[in-house]
DNA sequence: ACCTGAACACCGTTCAAGT
DNA sequence: ACCTGAACACCGTTCAAGT
C-alpha cells in the first residue's frame, strides 16, 4: 500500500540553500535538511543518492541564479557597458548567497563539484558579450581574464583577503575598468 | 612523574599537510593525523586547540612557502618581468600544493581562516614591485587587480573551469600579458 | 607534564520492517 | 512506493586516570 509522498526533490534542495546560507557547509547536514522538510534522514536517500549530489545540486541551481543575474545585466547594447555590468552583477550575486557562491569555483572534492555545463551556461553571456570586443581569436582567452578577475576579486573579498585597509569598492572599480579595456581590441 | 614527549607541533602540522594534499580536506581528521605522528587523538590536543587551529596552522605554513616562491621569482630588477614571473610563479605553487592552495584564499568557516597578516606577508613582493609601474596613488588597486586575475585563474583552474576546451596556457599567457599591461601607467 | 581509554554527542549511510 | 527505527562505522572533543 503506497505511502503519499512527504516531501520532494524541490523542497529539499530548497530547505538545503536556505540552510547551507544560514549555517554555511558544515552545518548542512542530512539531519538537518530531514528536519526542515518534515522527514526523517533516511528518507533523503530517496530523492538524492547522497550529501555530495545535494551539494552539487545546490551549486547548480545557484550558476541558474547567477547565469539570470548576468542575463539581466547586459542590456546595454553596448558591449563595454555591458561587461561592466555583468562583472558589477556578478559581484553582487556573490554578496547576496556568499555560500551558495563558494561552491561554484571553490577548492572542493571531485564528486562535489557541479556539473560542468552548469557554469558553461551561467557564464554563457559573458562570452557573447566578450566575442563582440576581443580581438578575433583571442575571445576565450579574453572571457577566462574578465572571469579570472571577477571571481578572484570577489572570492578574496568574501575571504577576508581584502581587509586590510584601502576601498574595496573603488579596487572593484578599477580593475572593472582596466581589465575590460585590457582585453578589448581598441584599448 | 613526566611523560617524554612522543610528538610535537611541528610533526603534527607537517604530517597534517601531508595528509592534505594525498586525501584533501575531508581526509585531514584528527584520527588520521594522531596515526601519522604516532599517538593518541586526546593527545593532538595538548598542541593543538582543535582541528580548526590545525587547518590555520597549515594555512599558515603554505602562505609562507608561497610568499617565498613569490620573492626568488622576483629577480629580474625590471618590474614588468617580475611581475610575470610572479605570476607564474604564484601558479605553479598552487598547482604543487593545491589542496594547501585551496585553504589560503578559499572558501571556509570564519574560525578556519589563517591569519590576516600571514597573506599579507605573503604577497608583499607583489605589492613592492607593482608599486614600481603602477600610476601613483593606484597601487594598492593596482596589486589588488593583478592579485584577483591571478588567484581567479589558478582557483577556477584547479576547479576544473577550463576544462570546456582551448588552451590554458596560453590563457594565462595572454591574461597576464593584458592585466600587468593594464595596470601599469604606460601600457 | 604528557599520554591514554572510555565516553559523549554528532555525523552519513544502509536496511529490514512497517504502512 | 515511501517512510521509519535501529544499527554501523566514523567523526571531534572532553576528562578522569595512569606514568
Amino acid at each position: 500500500m503506497p505511502t503519499p509522498a512527504r516531501t520532494s526533490l524541490d523542497a529539499i534542495v530548497t530547505a538545503g540553500r536556505a540552510i547551507l546560507e544560514a549555517e554555511g557547509l558544515p552545518g548542512l547536514t542530512m539531519h538537518r535538511v530531514a528536519d526542515a522538510v518534515g522527514v526523517r534522514p533516511p528518507s533523503l536517500y530517496k530523492r538524492v543518492s547522497n550529501r555530495a549530489a545535494l551539494v552539487r545540486l545546490i551549486a547548480e541551481a545557484a550558476f541558474d541564479d547567477l547565469g539570470q543575474a548576468l542575463e539581466r545585466a547586459a542590456t546595454h547594447g553596448e558591449p563595454q557597458a555591458d561587461l561592466h555590468a555583468i562583472a558589477v552583477a556578478f559581484r553582487a550575486f556573490a554578496r547576496t548567497q556568499p555560500q551558495a557562491y563558494g561552491l561554484l569555483f571553490g577548492p572542493l572534492p571531485d564528486d562535489w563539484r557541479p556539473d560542468p555545463a552548469a557554469y558553461r551556461r551561467s557564464l554563457d553571456v559573458l562570452l557573447r558579450v566578450v566575442g563582440e570586443v576581443a580581438t578575433l581569436g583571442r575571445e576565450l582567452e579574453a572571457a577566462r581574464t574578465v572571469t579570472a578577475w571577477a571571481h578572484g576579486f570577489v572570492s578574496m573579498e568574501l575571504a577576508g583577503a581584502f581587509r586590510l585597509g584601502g576601498d574595496v569598492d573603488r579596487a572593484f572599480a578599477f580593475g572593472n575598468e582596466r581589465v575590460v579595456a585590457a582585453i578589448s581590441e581598441r584599448g
